[in-house]
DNA sequence: TTATCATATGCGAATATTTGAATATGATAA
DNA sequence: TTATCATATTCAAATATTCGCATATGATAA
């Protein structure tokens, strides 16, 4: 049994356990946005948007740029995402 | 926001959201096995692996069959785990 | 510098998850 | 029926998650 590789991949799982955080990586899909963008789309308030945010960002999901005043939020590997969700768009 | 959708969604990704599971799952991907197989496989108590099985079944990752005296449980949709654990084979 | 917009962190309460231990239930065979 | 193998449930303790609120920090402009 390969015990490293199973937490990381539970640990992806985990990641996306959310229904915000789901979220989140849905709107990210069709391109970076800052937490302000997010705080909108969602109606949720602002530090709990960082909150998820900061799970998504120590779970290897996401990473971001400054932008100005903005921090900019973005998919480290939006492929694999992309495919995922897809494939679980039957569910 | 698809809340529903990603209700669903978060849903799958929780099932999965620790590594007993992924490994219960990974062995499932091999063919159907009964709970003492798995225990047997992994190396945990068998009402710890029950209660996996427990929550597997809750989210609709697996069923199970009657098999004389054991219990044998399969996954629901194999072709999807498949894919989606493949896919994360490069984390 | 100070003011302000943007984001993050700390904290506590509520809730959920995880586990082992003990026990209960179900299925089969004798 | 009873004995036994196979699996599930209950319970309690430990730990983790989630959220709102309050507050802190960071970036920029004036």
């Amino acid at each position: 049994m390969n015990t490293l590789k199973n937490k990381k991949i539970s640990n992806f799982f985990n990641a996306l356990s959310h229904p915000v955080r789901v979220e989140i990586v849905t709107e990210l899909l069709k391109g970076t946005k800052c937490v302000s963008d997010i705080k909108e789309l969602i109606a949720i308030n602002q530090p709990n948007v960082s909150q998820h945010l900061s799970i998504l960002k120590a779970k290897n999901i996401v990473d971001w740029q400054q932008e100005g005043k903005r921090k900019c939020y973005f998919l480290k590997k939006p492929k694999l995402i992309k495919n995922i969700l897809n494939a679980l768009q039957k569910l």
